[in-house]
Order: structure tokens, then sequence, then C-alpha cells
DNA sequence: TGCAGACATCGACGGTTTTCGATGTTCCGA
DNA sequence: TCGGAACATCGAAAACCGTCGATGTCTGCA
């Protein structure tokens, strides 16, 4: 599980809002080494097409979805399909497996739940 | 609220995982006038300085943080932090107010938690 | 063995994004 | 009224992204 982007805003620091630019308060604040791949899992997610390809595995009755399954209804080429695919499973959201000719992709349990919570940790529990 | 981007898969058409490339269903997808704007908000959280700022500005004690506050800690120059602010400005997840000389930020309350239940719905009732 | 189909990879093109320095605008204090 | 400070905007350079056509790889079937 990520840490929480947002906390309760319970540090007491002294600084009030009447002081501008004396001490910005650095402890607290996501370091770089999360925020990156946070952020790329957010950037699987900043694209049209890679949702509605969330939306159309997401909806499927076997949670399993070949290419050619999504290749239709999305309009685009199959090389840009799996192209979007491959996004999907570097970030973690979506697993591949290759039966016979056909791939079938399915979503990674949890996933999505977990940047949800990332994004808004008291909503969650 | 935006409609969820997965739902139950309660959807029962009749095709089953054995036949493929035979029925895309196309009425339960999300629809591309629905995944542009929301593609369009993941994006202003698709980068770690924006992650940053909010993880700032949520920390911050009176939930009201200026650009200086927010230019030392990430190591930016200041037109690069002002840029990232119109972002998440112009992406509905911060409110911007000129106080004198001094540009106070602020969450947008609820924006994130819609953002949320639009990843994992279930999750956030 | 040869062919056809499903999918991945490659190379390229056009558009977008991130970052910076330079400059403009607005407000407060001297 | 003038100078300085905070912030926004502008223009540019480099990097990145989405999309496509062409091609490669692998499986199953005749």
């Amino acid at each position: 599980m990520q840490p929480p982007l947002v906390t309760d805003g319970t540090t007491d620091s002294g600084s009030s809002a009447a002081a501008c630019c004396v001490a910005a308060p650095t402890d607290g604040v996501l370091p770089a080494q999360e925020a990156i791949p946070l952020a790329a899992r957010f950037k699987a997610l900043a694209d049209p097409n890679r949702l509605r390809i969330l939306s159309i595995i997401s909806n499927d009755p076997a949670a399993e979805t070949c290419v050619c399954d999504i290749t239709e209804p999305l309009d685009l080429g199959q090389p840009t399909v799996s192209h979007h695919l491959k996004v999907l499973v570097a970030a973690g959201l979506l697993t591949r497996e290759k039966r016979g000719v056909w791939a079938y992709y399915s979503l990674v349990p949890g996933a999505l739940d977990s940047l949800a919570a990332t994004l808004a940790p008291k909503a969650s529990e």
C-alpha cells in the first residue's frame, strides 16, 4: 500500500498564515522517491483510450479480454492497442496471459483500489 | 460525481471466453466523451512535482499555501511552480486566492475523493 | 511442411509537456 | 511617487507521448 498523498493536516508546526516564506516544512512532504512511481501509475491512467480499455476489461463477464475485443470498440489500430496494454501492464494495473494464439488481459486485483486509497485515504477505511 | 470506471461485472451478455472476436459489447464501455475529461484530471496527477505540490498544500495546517512555500522544497524555478499550479487549478483540484501580493492555493474539497471514487467505486461507500 | 491468424515489436511522424530565462503586472511600504 | 517583492506570462529548447504502417514471432490447422 502506498503512503497517503494527503494527510489529516494535524501537523502542528507553529507557522501561521500571517508569515509567508519563512519556514517551508519539508518533513511531511511526499518524497521524490515515492512521488515518481506514483506519478507513473497515474500517467498510465492519463489517456482516454487506456481508461476505456480498463472499462472494457472490467465489464467483461469473464474478466478476461483478448486484444481483438478491445480494438473494435476503441476504433484504434492493433499496434496502438497493444502499446496501451503494455503500458497498463508495466504500471501494474493489468496482467497478461497467453493461451494459444490469444492473449488475455485481466485486472490486477486491488491495484486500482490502492491508487484510490492514495488519493483519498480516509474514504477507503 | 463521475460514473464509475469499473463496474461489478454483472452484465450478462451471452459471450463466453471460448469464442473470441465475435461480439464486442460496446454498451457498457466508458464513452469517449466521459473518458477525455477524466483522463485530463489524471494527467494533472501524472507528474511527481505536482503530486508533491498537492502533498505540500494538504500538509499545511492552514490549508493555504503561497507559491514561495512550494518553490523551496521542490527545488524548481518559480515559473515552473506557477505553471504546475495553473495545471492543477485548471484540472479543478486547486483554487487560487490572491490576497495582496501573495497568492494562496488550497485544495478543492472533494475533488480528490471524486477521482478516487471513480477508480474504486465500491471502496468509497 | 506450409499457410493463415493473433499479437508484439520496430521506426517514424506530429503533437504535447516540462523546464528555464526573461519580462510583465500588481501590490505594499518608504 | 518610487522601488522592491511576489507572482504570472511569454518564448524557446529538449524530452516525451500517442498513433500509424510495416514487419517479426508464435501458434494451430490443413
